[in-house]
DNA sequence: AAGTCTTGTCAACAGCTGATGACAAGCTCA
DNA sequence: TGAGCTTGTCATCAGCTGTTGACAAGACTT
């Protein structure tokens, strides 16, 4: 699982590597260029972005309710470790930069045609609050496979005509 | 501004109540029981319900996109210090917990209907999602005033859909 | 073979966190 | 007046954080 800014320390990180967390901390040159270059190295999956545009709306909503099947880097890890960082002072800065640069003005891009940044920003955050929505709720209140099924379709709809729209 | 779990000392606390933090830890009991008071104590407001259900929508997509005038509580706050509090710890049990009960249930039990649990996880999510985006992109890709009010537009017919199809 | 760079460990540091025991002042009530 | 409770402070605690200086062993270069 991925987790926060705050919730992993260099002797986290550190142990799963097996080496010192000193290394780790030069290596670096620091939490915070760590977190950066994490960050950074995920940028380059483009996964949403990625694909049929027709479909859109289809993948993202399905890789997104159902998660990943593979439990490895789905292409939103980064994106979930972004969200879960916002409330971190510390991370606060690197994140409004790395969603910025990394996620919303490639999308605001991509889609283009009228009121592309607009349209992006909806997108995005539907996206992200569905995402997040999904492990806020994580062994309560689950939704049975039946209707999730429906949940995937509605959102589909919804996306891909956030996509057309323009 | 409301901040996160993490974020937030006994200290910073105490010294807005203009207090001693021995106090607030003493008297609330632990610092994860004082979050839990906190949290309960914005559930009631159900700002979220209350109104016109005709206008769900309208009411709350503008709520999220552009904000409270007042800078005190939007009937929000407890929501996004919610979600803020989403990658501590330390704080996922009471986060997760109080989600469902103060958020989740009320939500689908308001939109009742056909797959209102999957319909309400969505709502919930796509909510939750524009809120926070906001927050993720200040100051930098701010979105013009008129595109602005397409989004709420946009965002508002959305939900009100979700809220509609049961 | 000698010098130097990389890779790595260990111990220690200052700074922060939430919590707790000891204690003081003020209030209530018999 | 004196007992007991509430409200509050202070110093201090153990535990954790990221970081850094000192040092060691190996590899590469000249």
């Amino acid at each position: 699982m991925a987790h926060s800014y705050d919730d992993v320390g260099m002797r986290d990180v550190a142990r799963d590597v097996g080496v010192d967390a000193a290394l780790v901390s030069r290596y670096f040159g620091g939490k915070e260029e760590l977190f950066l270059d994490v960050l950074d190295s995920c940028k380059n999956k483009r996964s949403l972005i990625d694909g049929d545009r027709t479909e859109f709306g289809l993948r993202v909503a399905r890789q997104i309710i159902e998660g990943p099947e593979d439990e490895d880097d789905n292409g939103f890890t980064g994106l979930l470790v972004l969200l879960r960082s916002i409330g971190s002072s510390k991370a606060m800065d690197i994140v409004q930069r790395t969603s910025d640069a990394n996620f919303f003005q490639p999308l605001t891009e991509w889609l283009g045609g009228k009121h592309a940044a607009g349209r992006a920003r909806l997108l995005a955050g539907m996206i992200m609050g569905v995402a997040i929505s999904r492990e806020m709720s994580a062994g309560y209140s689950e939704v049975a496979g039946v209707e999730r099924e429906t949940m995937v379709q509605r959102f589909a709809a919804i996306l891909q005509a956030e996509v057309d729209a323009g």
